[in-house]
DNA sequence: GGAATGACGCCAT
DNA sequence: AATGGCGCCATTC
């Protein structure tokens, strides 16, 4: 399927391919960043199409910077061991010095 | 066509 | 201050 959304969901990836490495952002930064400040849910369903797309969806958590889409990558520890490889410190699905790590695009970018 | 759901976040009580 | 409920927009049943 071809939605009109495509331009939102574009608008996501290219912010999400943007994370630096070894840093991470929050649905609601970008959400807020691309104009839909409430709708953090959308960049999150947005990053459901990502899969096949060279978006480090593993690099975008919630605003408590907890890996709640981690059951969406491969069902295991698979994105919490992506961030640790990039240098970023995951307890328990919760990312640690998150302030230290957080990207926000509307800032940085 | 209408209702329910979903990788979240903010406002209200 | 903490917990609960509602909203956002698009997709899917």
């Amino acid at each position: 399927m071809q939605p009109e959304t495509l331009n939102f969901f574009e608008k996501v990836y290219q912010v999400a391919k943007k994370i630096p490495y070894g840093r991470v952002t929050s649905y609601g930064a970008i959400a807020t960043y691309l104009g839909a400040a409430r709708s953090a849910r959308m960049v999150g369903y947005a990053m459901n199409g990502s899969h096949n797309k060279d978006v480090p969806a593993h690099r975008v958590v919630n605003k408590k910077g907890l890996l709640t889409g981690k059951h969406h990558f491969d069902g295991t520890n698979l994105m919490q061991q992506l961030l640790e490889s990039e240098g970023v410190k995951v307890k328990d699905l919760q990312i640690q010095h998150l302030e230290t790590v957080f990207w926000d695009p509307a800032k940085e970018l």
